[in-house]
DNA sequence: ATGTCGCCTCATAGGCGA
């Protein structure tokens, strides 16, 4: 089973760039980022053989899924806060497996309301994988962490030392999420390697300098862990015209 | 501070969020 997870930054804007994803990955399953919009091209994806379903709002956030096999949304909103109105969240099963896919909140710059709101909002999530331990269903979390886990995440750690993704605070929280038992699907795969990168600004060539961050980001449960073959980050829609400035990271469970 | 996108609107320029 190949799970997928790319924050797209706008389904409108990316909707030729997903056709030639699928058609050349052919995932099982999607999960998307940043759609920026308030309806989902539900039939687009349904011609290319994936059902799917969305959490949106207009022009902000936004997390949808495609899967080849019918999917059960169990949740569509973080639990923890009723004013919470973001479309940040989605949890459904899928073939047997719980599979949630998160947007966190970017939370720049630090020392403001938007990064009380992650802090917040990463606590809540905290919540939400200790309840998933104790009833023994296999879990996958993918999506958009806004998190730079370690200094060999990023190209280089001074260049964001003033930024949210990269704030002890966050960073700490990511930790004590692994701390519970979970495993960071590509760092596990891949320790210590360096230059992986799944962001990179659409500024100063960032891109073509590999001068990038490693943001989105799987997590799979202890029970899960075992049946990870393959996690990689597929680089080439990022490297083509009118990119997101996301790419799509790629998992392969057994 | 800046760079560049994509969204929206008391819209065709500017603000917001990333």
């Amino acid at each position: 089973m190949k799970i997928a997870s790319w924050n797209v930054n706008s389904v409108r804007a990316r909707i030729e760039h997903l056709k030639r994803f699928l058609d050349r990955q052919s995932p099982d399953v999607l999960l998307m980022q940043e759609l920026k919009a308030e309806v989902f091209p539900t039939e687009t994806f349904q011609a290319l053989g994936y059902n799917s379903v969305a959490v949106t709002q207009k022009a902000y956030n936004g997390v949808a899924i495609l899967a080849r096999t019918p999917i059960e949304v169990t949740c569509t909103t973080l639990p923890g806060d009723d004013q919470d109105s973001h479309a940040r969240f989605l949890e459904t099963r899928i073939a047997g497996l719980r599979i949630v896919n998160i947007y966190a909140p970017n939370g720049n710059p630090p020392a403001s309301d938007k990064f009380l709101y992650k802090l917040a909002w990463m606590d809540r999530f905290y919540v939400e994988l200790h309840h998933w331990l104790a009833d023994g269903i296999p879990t996958l979390i993918g999506g958009d962490y806004n998190v730079i886990p370690e200094d060999i995440d990023c190209h280089k750690p001074a260049s964001w030392a003033r930024d949210a993704l990269f704030q002890p605070e966050p960073r700490s929280r990511y930790r004590d999420w692994l701390a519970l038992g979970y495993t960071d699907a590509f760092r596990s795969l891949h320790p210590g390697e360096t230059g992986q990168f799944t962001y990179w600004d659409y500024f100063r060539l960032a891109f073509e300098h590999n001068r990038g961050i490693r943001i989105d980001h799987f997590l799979v449960s202890p029970s899960l862990a075992p049946r990870v073959r393959f996690c990689e980050i597929d680089r080439t829609p990022r490297s083509e015209q009118k990119p997101s400035d996301h790419t799509p990271i790629l998992l392969e469970l057994d």
